[in-house]
DNA sequence: GCGGATTTGTTCGTATGTATA
DNA sequence: GTATACATACGAACAAATCCG
């Protein structure tokens, strides 16, 4: 329109349009999203233009394409097709989370730097993760403030924070996970009911985002008798 | 070129000649790549391709590209780009490998299982695993009869079992690997000189060949200050 | 099941804006 | 400050897969 939103590119004013009609549910998965010809018309813009718009939808995983046949909004994946590869176990029938701290902070210097942002602020999430009533597991987690935004609300009601955000149309390219051992320490020890000197596994997470940008850093702490680290490589 | 290659688009097939010259460390993380116009002239393609090309690759995280500049190789350590998905680390200068044990059984019940092999003799490893002169890990490997053979006389000197099959053309198609956390018990501790009661990562592994039969299983216990185990998930 | 119309995938050429060197 | 190089955007053509009567 005018000069000043002229900064924007056209093709990402149209995705995140098209972003907008799939958050409002106007497009439900599995529906097809006009043909490129229709687009070209409705935003009136070259072809050129609709295709980069197209191509970066499908490569962050919103929309299917097929040669033919118009893009449809993707079916959202399953939880266990997500990590191809690894596998978490937490063993335990009924699952809770206690939140027992969550809020914005500006001086973490150790999240700044794994987050790769400066002098922002920074949501902080600390969780208790809950089978049958007993504590297995210690979670402390940092997200840029606008993912925080996203997450914060519900921050009790969801165990795994993929889902979470997938929901909300931040997609990730890349998951890094460091695996260590380590003793728990009395803080540790008495949240989670346990003797102070046990062994814990330690999970150190760092996810980035379609843009190669971190977009959360985790890291969790599991009683080994509750948890089981599974690797497979190949098929 | 050729009439057969020309189902794979050109984008694609100059994708794959540029991240073979990053495979192959001609071009190593920082360089610069030519200039599009070079790449233009070079393949002999249009500019829309070229930019295709380099488009795939900056979102694939290979390269970094920036308005104005030359795109340069994404500073990536080298062992990521070659096998995403899971890399050990192990600390220390000097690695070496004492020999506890080694010999042929017919009766280890939970090994055979293991293996799936039944009545059949089993070749049995322990070895302890040395950096700077300091044990780091206490290794337990099992093997069908006619691997151990490959692999018996030089069980020094080897820290690795997989270069020493793929020199003795064993493949395999498959592994996996379960990591939980453990207490260091009385005989672990005194041959690895350190306090009954510290925290151990456990790993166990099962390793398939092409014919998708076990071909290895082992039982490998780390000190976690020598020891990191890295799962990287996308690229 | 066939065939034409539609739609996406690839590639060319060209032009202009904007950041870097 | 100028030349270079990347980012965006236009138009056009053909190939390949799909869709529909």
């Amino acid at each position: 329109m005018s000069k000043q939103q002229r900064k924007i590119p056209l093709y990402i004013q149209i995705k995140r349009k098209l972003i907008d009609k799939i958050k409002e549910r106007e497009w439900v998965p599995g529906d097809p999203l006009p043909s490129e010809g229709q687009l070209m018309q409705q935003f009136n813009v070259s072809r050129t233009t609709i295709r980069q718009t197209i191509r970066e939808l499908a490569h962050d995983g919103i929309i299917e394409t097929r040669r033919g046949a118009v893009a449809r909004v993707k079916e959202t994946p399953k939880d266990e097709l997500e990590n191809p590869g690894v596998v978490h176990h937490e063993s335990g029938g009924e699952f809770s989370i206690k939140v027992l701290r969550s809020k914005y902070v500006y001086d973490h210097y150790f999240a700044q730097q794994q987050l790769q942002i400066e002098d922002a602020k920074i949501f902080f999430l600390e969780r208790l993760r809950i089978a049958d009533g007993t504590p297995i597991g210690f979670q402390q987690l940092y997200t840029p403030a606008y993912i925080g935004e996203l997450i914060e609300n519900e921050a009790s009601a969801w165990f795994d924070i993929f889902p979470v955000l997938g929901m909300n149309s931040v997609n990730y390219s890349s998951i890094k996970e460091d695996v260590t051992a380590s003793l728990v320490n009395q803080y540790e020890a008495d949240l989670m009911g346990i003797t102070s000197g046990d062994p814990l596994i330690e999970i150190s997470r760092v996810t980035l985002g379609t843009d190669h940008r971190p977009i959360e850093f985790s890291k969790t702490k599991y009683l080994p008798a509750h948890f089981n680290y599974r690797i497979e490589i190949g098929y």
